[in-house]
DNA sequence: GTGCGTCACTTGAACGCTCAACCACGGCCT
DNA sequence: AGGCCGTGGTTGAGCGTTCAAGTGACGCAC
């Protein structure tokens, strides 16, 4: 039982930035997509998602790792998106065991309508505050980050 | 109504990871804390925070800044945490609208139990993916970042 | 000292997420 | 062909979070 490698300065105020980051960001967002539009943040990604895919589709364990969520958390908002008339679900011709999701054009004019203020807000409460350099160092560390979590995380996909 | 500036390479690699980090990496701490002890990473930060308070207290609104956290989200917790005594609320003497919230001695207990295995989670999952100038490269950052989210964080708030 | 706005919190209901159980299918192996 | 395990996905119950409304207490104006 050896003496746990307590954190030192910097590492404190590394972890302790990201921590609250990690609240603040997304409610902040959350906050404006929701008076926007009735959407949160994980709402506008899934579809955001489907409207770069080919074909606006994507099997349900694709687009569950592409939103970094698990499959059952993305059942359920797809049925709820689905309710919606945004999003519709089919199964796939070649494989009965998967079902993907479709961005239905409704889906497509909201995702449309919502990106302008979206985007706007992610400069406003995040980027805005960085210089060119902080934002390359942070994609750089960010990604290093996401390889610890997540070996083969689709955002480290491109070659 | 002038067209929205979209997101450059770098920016899109930053928030793309930001957005990841943020949903993978609470969820691995949280899976640690709740193996080892039943208990939330929000939980823990509660307890951490009023453990390094001077006597173990901290006003609700204080203990809510500390955590990032509206007063709802913290009440209901802290009602929990009493519930299993690891937390106890009393009347401010001063000013009877201040409700403080003192970490027991079985609060303190859990929290030194948890505490190595916590730290070496965090060094697993997110620090020892970084070189000591990554570290304070992201400390920098992330204070700017919060800074625009809350100029007066209580982060922020050493000389 | 009476009103009035603000502050510090609490509460309950609605909503969202997690977890474990489950089902159906595909790809084996024999 | 039959049995088996792994994959892909769904569902419902339980829990956690948010949101809006409500309760006192303080402080200031008059």
């Amino acid at each position: 039982m050896t003496e746990p490698r307590w954190l030192n300065a910097d590492e404190r105020r590394a972890w302790l930035a990201l921590l609250s980051i990690n609240t603040m960001l997304p409610a902040a967002l959350d906050n404006q997509l929701h008076t926007a539009g009735k959407v949160s943040l994980f709402d506008y990604n899934v579809m955001a998602m489907l409207s770069e895919a080919e074909g606006r589709f994507l099997a349900m364990s694709e687009l569950a790792a592409r939103t970094s969520s698990s499959l059952s958390r993305l059942s359920h908002v797809v049925t709820k998106l689905e309710k919606r008339g945004w999003l519709e679900r089919r199964p796939h011709p070649g494989d009965a065991r998967v079902t993907t999701a479709h961005l239905a054009d409704a889906g497509m004019a909201t995702l449309v309508a919502l990106a302008p203020g979206h985007v706007e807000a992610v400069r406003a409460k995040f980027l805005d505050a960085l210089t060119e350099r902080d934002v390359a160092d942070l994609a750089r560390i960010g990604e290093k980050i996401v390889a610890r979590l997540d070996d083969d995380h689709w955002i480290l996909r491109e070659t």
